[in-house]
DNA sequence: ATAAGGCCTAAGAG
DNA sequence: ACTCTTAGGCCTT
C-alpha cells in the first residue's frame, strides 16, 4: 500500500470532501459506511473509488487502470491510500489545484450567488472519468440523488473489475465493452428503469468505437455540447453534466430543475425560451469562464434546502 | 424548430 | 395504510 497527505491549508480555498463528494457530480466514489446521501458522515470518514481503464482521458497523471484510491479528512490533511502512488491521481479527481479563492472571488456579486459560496465553503468542482461520468448522468434523469448513487454501484457490482486491496473488495466502474453486454432486460430488473436502453445504446457506441465523450474535449463548448448529445438518453442538460464534471468545460451550465427555479426566482431575464439561450445568458451572469463553479454552488445550496 | 405525451420506480407528501 | 406527486429529462411523434 502506498499513502500520502496533502496539508489542506496549502490548497487556495480549502477542502470540503464531503461537499465535494456527495453534492450530486460525481457518482463513482463509495463512503465506507454505505450511507452516502442519507447521513452525514463521521469525522475522518474513506471515501474510495477505483480508477479504472477509461481513466481520465487527456491526462497523463491518473492512475493506471485498476488502482484503488481512498481519501478522507483527518487533522487539517487529505490522507490517501492507493495501491499506487495515487497523489497525481487525487489532485485531478478532486481539482485540488484549482484556485478556488480566485474562483469565489471572480464570480458575480448577487445575493444567492454570495449566500451559496459562503454556505459551502470548500466544496470543489470533480473530475470524473468520462464514460464512468456519462453512465452516470443518463441514469440521472428523473431521479434523487441517492438512488443515482444505488444505480451506479450495481453497475460496478454487477459488470465491473472485482479489485483486492487491503482485504477488501473494490469494484471499478465497467469499460464500455462490460457495460455493452448488458442487456436492457437486465438493467431493468435493477432497477434502472426506461434508462435501462440507453444504458445499454450508449456503452455499444463507446464500445465499437463509433463515439467516445472524451472526444467532447476537443471541441468548441457549444460544439461539445452537441456532440455529446449523439449518445442515447444525452439531452442538453446531461451533455452539460459531463462537460463540467468530467471534460473540464469549467462555463458549462446545466439547465435543471434547480436552476430553472433558481432563474425564475432571480434572474428572470435570463429566462430565454429555448434551452441554448437560456444557458447562455445565464452563462454571462455568472461569470463566463467559470459560470460553472456558480452553477454547482446554487444547485446545491437550493437542492439541500439552505 | 418547437410542443405534447409517455416513461420506470421508490421515497415523500397529503 | 393508500394514493398522488415528485425526482438534477429524454425520446418519439
Amino acid at each position: 500500500m502506498e499513502t500520502g497527505t496533502i496539508p489542506i491549508d496549502e490548497l487556495t480555498g480549502g477542502l470540503d470532501l464531503y461537499r465535494t463528494l456527495e453534492s450530486g457530480q460525481s457518482y463513482l466514489w463509495q463512503r465506507e459506511d454505505g450511507e452516502m446521501y442519507t447521513e452525514t458522515p463521521a469525522p475522518g470518514a474513506w471515501y474510495s473509488t477505483v480508477v479504472g481503464s477509461d481513466a481520465v482521458s487527456g491526462n497523463s497523471d491518473a492512475a493506471a487502470a485498476g488502482d484503488v484510491i481512498r481519501v478522507r479528512v483527518r487533522d487539517g490533511n487529505l490522507e490517501w491510500e492507493s495501491t499506487t502512488d495515487a497523489e497525481p491521481a487525487v489532485r485531478r479527481l478532486l481539482r485540488l489545484d484549482d484556485d478556488l479563492e480566485a474562483i469565489v472571488a471572480a464570480g458575480p456579486d448577487d445575493s444567492l450567488l454570495r449566500e451559496a459560496y459562503e454556505a459551502h465553503r470548500g466544496m470543489r468542482l470533480v473530475a470524473d472519468p468520462p464514460f464512468g461520468c456519462l453512465i452516470s448522468f443518463i441514469c440521472s434523469a428523473q431521479m434523487r440523488v441517492g438512488r443515482i448513487h444505488t444505480m451506479v454501484s450495481t453497475l460496478a457490482r454487477e459488470y465491473g473489475d472485482k479489485i483486492e486491496f487491503d482485504g477488501e473488495t473494490y469494484h471499478a466502474f465497467p469499460t464500455p465493452k462490460q457495460l455493452a453486454t448488458a442487456t436492457e432486460a437486465e438493467l431493468r430488473e435493477l432497477g434502472l428503469g426506461y434508462r435501462a436502453p440507453y444504458v445499454v445504446r450508449t456503452a455499444e457506441m463507446v464500445a465499437t468505437g463509433e463515439a467516445h465523450p472524451a472526444e467532447a474535449q476537443n471541441l468548441e463548448y457549444e460544439d461539445a455540447r452537441e456532440y455529446l448529445t449523439r449518445f442515447v438518453g444525452v439531452g442538453d442538460k446531461v451533455a452539460d453534466c459531463v462537460l463540467l464534471f468530467a471534460l473540464d468545460f469549467d462555463e458549462a451550465v446545466p439547465l435543471d430543475t434547480w436552476l430553472k427555479s433558481a432563474i425564475e426566482e432571480y434572474y428572470p431575464d435570463c429566462d430565454r425560451g429555448t434551452y441554448a439561450d437560456t444557458s447562455r445568458a445565464l452563462r454571462e451572469r455568472l461569470g463566463g469562464e467559470y459560470a460553472g463553479y456558480s452553477q454547482t454552488y446554487i444547485f446545491h445550496h437550493l437542492r439541500t434546502g439552505a
